[in-house]
This record gives structure tokens, sequence and C-alpha cells, in this order.
DNA sequence: AATATTAATCGTAATATTGCAATTAATAGA
DNA sequence: TCTATTAATTGCAATATTACGATTAATATT
């Protein structure tokens, strides 16, 4: 096997996870704060920060625009990203509520 | 290859992505909020909820474990989980300052 | 047109994850 | 002690992820 059984969760449950997942790299992160940092849109420059190599850099690009949370547009022979702010703001939305819950219930039965 | 580089990445990102990896599994979401909602610990009874075979629930619960995000304590023949508040709490804050710094930088250059 | 620059895609190898059947470990109760 | 119950561990197969060299695609510059 090895294929996640999504159909035995909630839409909701199958978000949020799918959204971690998009988080769940260390590079991807890096990507995410470099874009946030410099208000302005990034090119290939990541390359040179992160250390890691040029397709590598691209698959996680990818990675993040498939789920739509950068976007990228061609600028001359370089291409420029930046964060897609309806989708952020959805998924920071959603681990706040998953986050939330845990305030009502204060269990400590072990 | 196939092994993150963790070596290239700060401390923070590597939490962060180390976090969002132990959520990116709807199960183990499931399994959270399961613990969540029912105000007392859960024992074996997320097996007969989540519709996951024993071993692939214990797998999950391990993982959760060795994160810190969850405690096991044994209750006769069967175990009793609960959620660790100081872990949740730190986790919480974690994505709540990474989330945040979105509002910092209204980028719209793309 | 020829060359340089930039980034995506392809192919491949290494490693990690997911899921479960079979087994094992450990306690509860007869 | 013997049996039932509950959960962890082991072992294995299928699939997914990570990383990068080589190549390709596309625009910019000469």
């Amino acid at each position: 096997m090895g294929a996640t059984k999504t159909d035995l969760f909630t839409k909701k449950q199958n978000e949020i996870a799918m959204m971690a997942k998009a988080l769940a790299h260390p590079a991807r992160i890096a990507i995410l704060q470099e874009i946030l940092k410099t208000n302005s849109c990034i090119c290939g420059s990541l390359v040179n920060d992160l250390g890691l190599a040029q397709p590598t850099i691209s698959q996680h690009l990818k990675e993040l625009k498939a789920i739509g949370l950068i976007r990228g547009t061609i600028e001359g022979t370089s291409v420029c990203y930046c964060i897609n702010p309806k989708v952020w703001n959805q998924y920071k939305q959603l681990f706040a509520d998953f986050f939330k819950e845990s305030i009502k219930n204060e269990n400590n039965c072990c």
C-alpha cells in the first residue's frame, strides 16, 4: 500500500493535512520567509541564499504554487514569486481554528 | 539522495517543518481532534472510529508521541492518551508567529 | 542569428511514509 | 495458571518525497 486513505476523513481534516504537508519541509519554510522578508518579489536569488541546487528549489516552488500559496509571474528571463494573500489567510485561519480547540479542552487526565 | 538537508536551515525553520510534518496526515489530525473532543482521554476507540487497522493507528500515535504532542499512560489493558498542553501551546505559538509575518508584508507585486 | 541567462522539466537514485497481517507483550479476570 | 483483551512491535509491499545532473525552453543581449 503506501497511499493515504483520504476517503476515511472529513474534507477539513484532509485540507489541514495537505496544508501542513506543504509546510513540512524547511526549504519551503525558508522560501516563504524569504518572499515575506523582501517586500518585493524574489526570483532566482533563492538558489544562492538557500544552498540547494536550482532544480531542487524549482521543485519546491512548484509544490507551493500547486497548493496556491504562491504565484509566479515571468519577468524577462527571470520569474517573480509572491504570496497569494487570499490562500495564505485561508491557511492561517484553518490553523488558528485547529489550535483554538485546545483552549476549550484543558484536559489533563494523564 | 532523498534525505532532507536540515543543516542548511535555521533551528526554527526545521522546527516548524517538523511540526508541520507531524500534522501532515489526516489520520493524525483526526486522532488529535478526537482526543480534544472527548474531554477525558481516549484509548483504543480510535481504531473503531477511524476505520484504520490497529497497527496503523498505533504507528500514528507513536509519531505524535515522538514529537511530544501527546502522552500515553497505561490503564489496565488499555492505554490512555491525552494532549501535552505545554508542547501543544509551543506549536500553536510557532505557527502563529509564522503566519503573523504575513500581515506586516502586504506585498502584491505580481 | 548567435550567445548568455534564467528557470522548468526529465530521469534517476536514495530515502521516507503509509498500511496492514502476523506476532509479541502485558495486564485483567476466570 | 489459563484465557481474553488491548496495544506495541516486526516485517513487508506499495507509494511518496527529496535531491540533483542533464537537458530543454524561453527571453535578453550582442
